[in-house]
DNA sequence: CTGTTAGCGCATTCAG
DNA sequence: CTGAATGCGCTAACAG
């Protein structure tokens, strides 16, 4: 290993002076412009050289002459929360594919992070963005729209957006958790009780309304039993289902809201002795790796969100590639109910 | 939302113009540089344009002009693994924490993706690298260093390595495997199988030979029963549980090499009939969340993986900070063993 | 306290 | 086919 530290690391200038050519010539190699334009002998000098010095280009450089960093950011809530790395990956994949990195921010779903990381990612120069706003409106993405940075978003504002260099792209999270509920309903489980995050993540929402719509609509005058845990996590779940499990009557079945918290309402059911889905019958939503392995397996709905990232990252690219133009797409993804043995 | 699109984004001397001062007093200001530098009136209007002009700095020309990118970059294997979403969310928060950006690739534990994330690194020019190789060797991080850019590894290489700004943070997981695997023997199973990872990851290697060595050591002449996954995954996990079931006798209890084969295997038991850990007993490593979760609860040790992404990602910040120079660290961090109910 | 000047490394005219 | 010159936006001397 090198002793010597923070060697200057070797520029197109030093290349060029090793292979005997000007640097113009270099980045001509380098950008492989025009196979004709460079004779074969001085490539292979140039080549040479390259490798000999180790000459690796710089990012900063280059993106200040281009105008391109190479770079996609993606906004998330939160890592920790296994929907998430899966859409991540996806997205990582596809932008790996192309010769992008993949700059990755946490908000927690809080406004202020959100902002901070809009604003990170205007200063990073990125070259494009795929976000989950949990609490940003449109006009936040106005500024990086503005400077012709492309936009996908995952999931619906409450204004369908139809800026130029706007995506969305989303499930029917109302209809998707409908047909869970009904399933529920089906099955003929009454009554209904549902776990959710406090905060009114608009995403959650549509779980919500789909839960109250149903009920009213098929619930036979059923009370609402809604139980809310302070985040969509295992904790959230444990504790909303334990003040479900306080009340009286106690739910037959529950729907929570993603399948972490189902896995918490999980453990308390158990912790109260009381078994799945004999007494009381369960359901997430996400279909998490771990649905399928939990015990009992979990119902549940999937979203695919390995597919999903790589549907986003897809319309992200055909933006930066010029293949499409205009105005804001809207592009609905499949959800599917998944029938396990928890409900 | 402007209809106008790619407006030119402002820079410093468009604010300048704007405020009537020259290029530089609106670097001043920005950079915060000597407070007494700049007069109190001519920050304001600076600052008041700024805001009027909806100014952000621009990475690249800054990057290019101090040799700073404000990116870290994070090298792990696959971030599906529930392990590493919660080590790399340990990273991120230290690094917004002072203003850094986290560049992030999965190398899915393959050399050549290993590389290729290596020079894009390098090619991005970020200012410092957590990485968890799996095939890398310590010369392959030779380039990064030489360029000064400190280097924190998780896990350690073959070779002990005192290269300045190198770092290394890791577990001895041999020990901790092997307290594991004396808990199993402790409690009396026999005969001790287990399921890993065909990739000689190195990584996995320190729990194979825990497990070996303790069998040779407290074993009572048990053979070893090993049986080998293609993937890390709960779908490894589940395969080779299906091969250690098919043998004779069959293993009383089974050590995974991680959580999400253990939850494999547990899957793969239950289709045979069989109850866990009346029939056979389940251990596995990494104590993700859903270990706790599980039915029945994981036995496993715990590795507290963001904690590990903070601790890393503050080593690295010590190097970018100065406040620690010269020779490589080597910091062990614990471990703890979960004795749940599983086995 | 503020302005002038000079590159950072690269891609790209435009001449030869 | 190759080289010289230019400027992307910014920071940091250095003058005034």
């Amino acid at each position: 290993m090198t002793g010597a530290s923070t060697r200057k690391r070797p520029t197109q200038a030093d290349v060029a002076r090793a292979a005997g050519v000007s640097q113009t010539v270099v980045s001509l190699v380098l950008n492989d412009r025009a196979l004709v334009a460079v004779s074969e002998a001085t490539r292979e000098r140039v080549q040479a050289a390259i490798a000999d010095l180790g000459y690796v280009a710089d990012g900063a450089a280059r993106s200040l002459r281009t105008g391109k960093s190479l770079l996609v950011a993606s906004l998330i809530p939160d890592i920790t929360n296994p929907f998430y790395p899966a859409f991540e990956r996806g997205i990582q994949d596809i932008a790996d594919d192309r010769g992008y990195d993949l700059v990755a921010y946490n908000t927690d779903g809080l406004r202020a992070k959100e902002l901070r990381a809009l604003r990170a990612v205007q200063r990073a120069r990125v070259d494009g963005i795929i976000a989950t706003p949990f609490q940003l409106k449109a006009d936040d993405f106005a500024p990086l729209l503005a400077d012709g940075v492309p936009v996908v978003v995952f999931g619906e504002f409450a204004e369908p957006t139809t800026a130029p260099r706007f995506d969305a792209i989303f499930l029917n999270d109302e209809a998707a958790a409908g047909r869970l509920v009904e399933h529920l309903i089906d099955r003929g489980y009454a009554p209904l009780g549902m776990v959710a995050a406090a905060d009114n993540h608009h995403r959650r929402e549509g779980r919500i309304v789909a839960y109250r719509r149903l009920l009213a609509e098929r619930g036979e005058g059923q009370a609402e039993m809604l139980a809310f845990g302070n985040d969509p996590t295992e904790a959230g779940g444990y504790a909303a289902m334990k003040e479900l499990l306080a009340r009286s009557p106690r739910p037959r079945a529950v729907f929570a809201a993603n399948d972490m918290m189902a896995l918490g309402a999980l453990v308390a059911i158990r912790e109260a002795g009381l078994r799945v889905p004999a007494d009381i019958a369960l359901a997430g939503y996400d279909d998490i790796t771990v649905a399928r392995l939990a015990n009992p397996s979990l119902t549940t709905v999937a979203q695919f969100p390995e597919r999903l990232g790589r549907r986003a990252a897809e319309m992200l690219f055909e933006r930066l590639a010029g293949t499409v133009v205009g105005e804001g797409r809207r592009v609905e993804m499949p959800y599917e109910l998944i029938v396990r043995d928890s409900a």
